[in-house]
DNA sequence: AATGAATGAGGGTTCATTCAT
DNA sequence: AATGAATGAACCCTCATTCAT
């Protein structure tokens, strides 16, 4: 990627992330970036391709914090490791982990089971541990974990610390 | 509301639903509802003024959602209403619900504490269980039943009764 | 046909048939017919859709320019009335039917045997008058005409009434 | 001419005669020569001098055909090659005839006399042969001879070999 | 000579909105 | 209340052309 590359993918991000994808036309792209509007379908084709590029890297990010927890040996390191993720995130990339948020509900198609081995990792963790219905109990931690992921995002959760330390409590890690 | 207003309600629903807020012309509305696309402007100002009226009547019908559960006495029947409500949507509704999750994230500052309701009812019951944390275990409730609505929308969830069969024991209600 | 829809065909018939299809912009067409640029898409759908319509206008003409010829009863009226076409044409037509001209080689696929109606006429004609080749002397009096007619819109031909005397004289028309 | 200019006119040339000079892009046109985009206005200036070259190419071709029929010394040789001429051309040549009658319509102000020389020679040809009107009926010829050509050109004539000795046998020669 | 990144103007088209009827 | 013609701004994208390398 040129240096170029990346001011039109850095402006894109942040503004899908901030107004949305439709809402963003690829000429305020262009300025925010510092380019010009032609320079966009030069290199990603169209405003889907552009969209694309981001998508990759977002995949690619959260593909990195799983990989923290999948490789983890310890079953209850598993799951603390899972709790504590959406606690991780820094403010300073809230802005792109919205993005990935909004665009799971403004693409038809978008997240197609990328959970997928975190759900695994999950599901033997609670195994080992002797729970009744491992799977279900990895199904629901990981909609909770989307839950809070969402409202982290939204502003929607004022003690953070709190309720992390709860979730430890909770499930005893 | 007349009959083609009501018409444009509901053909902007079904649309706004599948393609989000802003990948919908007024005129795919108008046409869809059977209308002429001034109309649209006639009764509800402009197109903003449209989605302000479906944003209300998706108000009313998560209030009348948690109606039956924040007037429930028994704490168990609370948290086991709670917990049932994703469950209980029909499929024939996934559409409206899916707009007003899509809405959450294509709007700038939607979502206002639209749970509080719900999120006192449900600390009462805990409390009144004697949890340790009423407070924090209504609040990680809230966010899990937020991700598994999530889920259930976008399909990605297969074996709906089996799952809420599993949080009526975890919870034992 | 409204008023402000002739407008715009009247436009874009004059700049397409001075510049060309490809080379007269949209934006062109509406400024010279005096109406926004929107209302060409509304209208005529794209500026296909624009060209389709002029095309049209134009078979429409072309058919009246030979229904005069077809219908004539006279073997020597047919051919006279042939020969003489493309010499009456008016000069202020000129523009028109030199977009005709144009489209035929701008376009592909254009120009599938509109000359049909003619040709029959023609060999009938040319086989009353006992030519030993009626069908061979239709088609290339065809070509002819459309070389003249070429010729006549280009400019190539200086003295018209004494081109068309001679033809008439060759013929014995 | 080097090697990658060759390319360019060749693939030009290709491209201009199936869509049109106006249609076609310059970056198709170095995508088609395997070149860069840049190189064509190193060599040629601009789009139009990569026309200018194609036309200067055109007209030789155009001149060369002409060299034997005007360079005949017996008039029925003149004419009867001056027929034969259209029925000459190559169909691997096609292309390159019908990008020259494409320009003569699209260009504005072509076609400046090309034609003088054979109108001489047949005009000579018909008064050795004691034509009554030989310059008319040189006239006549090229413009039928045209029309004929554009036909060919557009696959309007079926039979050729039949419309030439028919030719032939009208003029006599 | 040759490349390919970069540009800015303009392309066709869609949009939300207005207005006369 | 209801229509549909009409608008002008903005949309995504392509274009011919330039320039550093």
């Amino acid at each position: 990627m040129t240096e170029k590359q990346e001011k039109i993918v850095q402006a894109a991000l942040e503004l899908f992330a901030q107004e949305g994808y439709h809402a963003t036309s690829t000429s305020k792209v262009a300025r925010a970036a510092g380019v010009s509007e032609g320079l966009i379908f030069r290199h990603f084709g169209n405003k889907e391709g552009l969209l694309a590029a981001i998508i990759k890297i977002g995949e690619q990010r959260l593909r990195d914090l799983y990989a923290d927890i999948v490789l983890a040996t310890n079953p209850k390191e598993v799951i603390r490791k899972a709790l504590e993720m959406p606690f991780l995130v820094e403010e300073s990339d809230y802005e792109f982990w919205n993005l990935q948020f909004k665009l799971k509900w403004e693409l038809p198609g978008y997240d197609p089971s990328k959970m997928e081995p975190l759900q695994v990792a999950l599901t033997n963790a609670f195994r080992k541990l002797d729970y009744t219905f491992p799977k279900l109990e990895a199904e629901f931690l990981i909609h909770a974990l989307d839950g809070i992921g969402s409202a982290l995002l939204k502003g929607g959760i004022s003690d953070k610390s709190t309720l992390k330390e709860f979730l430890l409590d909770k499930y005893q890690v």
